[in-house]
RNA sequence: GACCCGUUCGUCUAGCGGUCUAGGACUCCGCCCUUUCACGGCGGCAACACGGGUUCGAGUCCCGUACGGGUCGCCA
């Protein structure tokens, strides 16, 4: 076993973990917890480590997995070792683990740390003060037989007399997240824990367990938890909390670990933009980790994927769009999409924002934005507007941007208007709504003989 | 209820005793740019929870109160 951990010279290497529950999604939290163990042991030229925490065997699925693990590696977070990747700390799944625990709960048997009450193990704590020396929160001071003495019986709204020994063990044989959690880390060799602050209060309950074992002292970093904007606590309900949708509503990886590094962190300075991890991972710093809670802003988190697009390639633009816009029905070959991402690109917030403003381009079963509609047919003259409009870009001879516009001026100069009076029927007739991207090069990609189509069939449908 | 952690604009934060009439960012509002919509530029609104100390001097240190969060499971 992990004979490196005594007697060496060199400081022993960083080992850091993220031992997800595989019975839900892979939530905001979570990754933010995985990122913060990612970027300490690379910072620290460490290794980081999967372990899957499935001894709850009814509420543990398959799929459950799958979205963590598609999760963590969308955003980039691999693991150097743990499932689907060896290592020499395996078995990586808690369930597959048994033996490693029977071999620790032997200890403490051969120590007499432990008795059974109705069937289930228990492990006397200490009488005397644990002191968490937590990188973040501070030391933390707790006497385990003291605070364990009573308990808060919720429904009974009272104090009530408690057994302050944990339980380890079940009546059924299986053993309880506070046993198996300490001794994986210790097995595994696990040097640094960084966790979510909810797990302070355990924490001198681990350091017991560790203590029990004649194991060093990981050391302990709690950080502060992300809360919904009123202060609640995020559930998977809410907007934003579920890495897949971010995946699904095209959000940028880069852009969600630069969103999930900010809250909770800062380098110190206004520095706000980090594009990927590499560029994190040279401001990190567990000191730069904040004590107190935050609130989750969906709003900047969009910001931030915004500026996150437009600081992209044009390649990579093209690559990461491509599925959105293959959903959108749009043929990801075509020759007009470079040119379409590009007029998009500074007005999306999302991937998908992007394929909702060039799918005008590439349809002509235009999806009519009522209110848009209503806006423009309420004109007087709006008939003759647009008849003078199909018919001057009709008899256009250079379907190119500033020829189009002359096109459109000339159209206002038959019927003596301003130029502006067309911009908004045009771009209603030829796209659909009011809003979008810049009209005129709209109008090219479009092309002369498709515009002329829908502009006409417009005057029929809504104008007759 | 007990124990633990926390408290700077609505939100994320800078600030680690004098440089703070408290800086940046998101949101919101206004102006400019633009013959649409955005982007962009400029400007504005907006905070040190409260009360005591310590100190020549406190957003910064200490104590208390209030408020928020967490833990108190044979869930993880």
């Amino acid at each position: 076993m992990n004979s490196n951990r005594f007697g060496t010279l060199s400081p022993m290497p960083v080992r850091t973990r993220f031992a997800p529950s595989p019975t839900g999604f892979l939530h905001i939290g979570g990754a933010r917890t995985a990122l913060y163990n990612w970027l300490y042991a690379k910072k620290h030229g460490g290794e980081f480590v999967l372990r899957v925490e499935d001894t709850d065997a009814a509420r543990s699925t398959d799929e459950s997995q799958s979205i963590i693990l598609d999760g963590l590696r969308w955003l980039g977070l691999e693991w150097d070792e743990g499932p689907e990747a060896g290592g020499d700390h395996g078995p990586y799944y808690q369930s597959q683990r048994g033996e490693i625990y029977e071999r620790y709960f032997e200890k403490l048997k051969e120590k007499d740390l432990v008795y059974e009450d109705n069937g289930a193990v228990r492990f006397r704590v200490p009488d005397k003060e644990i002191v968490v020396d937590d990188q973040i929160c501070g030391q933390v001071t707790v006497n385990l037989k003291e605070t364990g003495s009573t308990r808060w019986d919720a429904e009974a709204k009272k104090e009530v007399e408690a057994n302050p020994d944990i339980v380890i063990r079940r009546p059924d044989g299986s053993f309880i997240f506070h046993f198996v959690n300490v001794v994986d880390d210790i097995e595994m060799g696990i040097t640094h824990v960084i966790r979510g602050e909810d797990h302070l209060s355990n924490t001198p309950k681990h350091i017991a367990l560790y203590e029990a074992f004649g194991a060093d002292l990981p050391t302990f970093a709690h950080i502060p938890l992300n809360l919904n904007k009123d202060g609640s606590k995020m559930s998977k309900r809410d907007q934003g909390a579920l890495i897949h949708e971010y995946i699904e509503n095209g959000f940028l990886p880069e852009a969600v670990n630069n969103y999930m590094a900010l809250i909770g962190w800062s380098s110190g300075g206004d520095r706000e933009l980090y594009f990927s991890l590499d560029e994190i991972l040279a401001d990190f710093d567990l000191s730069g980790v904040n004590a107190s809670n935050s609130k989750f802003d969906y709003d900047k988190c969009k910001w931030m994927n915004a500026e996150h697009i437009k600081a992209l390639p044009a390649d990579k633009f093209k690559e990461v769009s491509s599925s959105f816009i293959e959903k959108a029905g749009i043929d990801p070959t075509d020759a007009r999409v470079p040119a379409s991402l590009e007029l998009a690109r500074e007005r999306s917030e999302t991937l998908a924002d992007i394929a909702k403003i060039i799918t005008p381009i590439f349809t002509d079963e235009l999806a009519y934005d009522q209110p848009s509609v209503d806006k423009v047919t309420g004109k007087d003259g709006i008939s003759t507007v647009v008849t003078a409009l199909a018919d001057h870009l009709e008899k256009n001879s250079e379907w190119k941007g500033d020829a189009i516009k002359a096109s459109i001026q000339a159209a206002a100069d038959s019927l003596g208007q301003k130029m502006g009076a067309f911009m908004l029927p045009c771009r209603v007739a030829a796209t659909g709504s009011t809003a979008g991207a810049d009209l005129v090069p709209m109008l090219e990609l479009i092309g002369q003989k498709r515009v002329v189509e829908r502009i006409r069939n417009f005057g029929t449908t809504f104008l007759s």
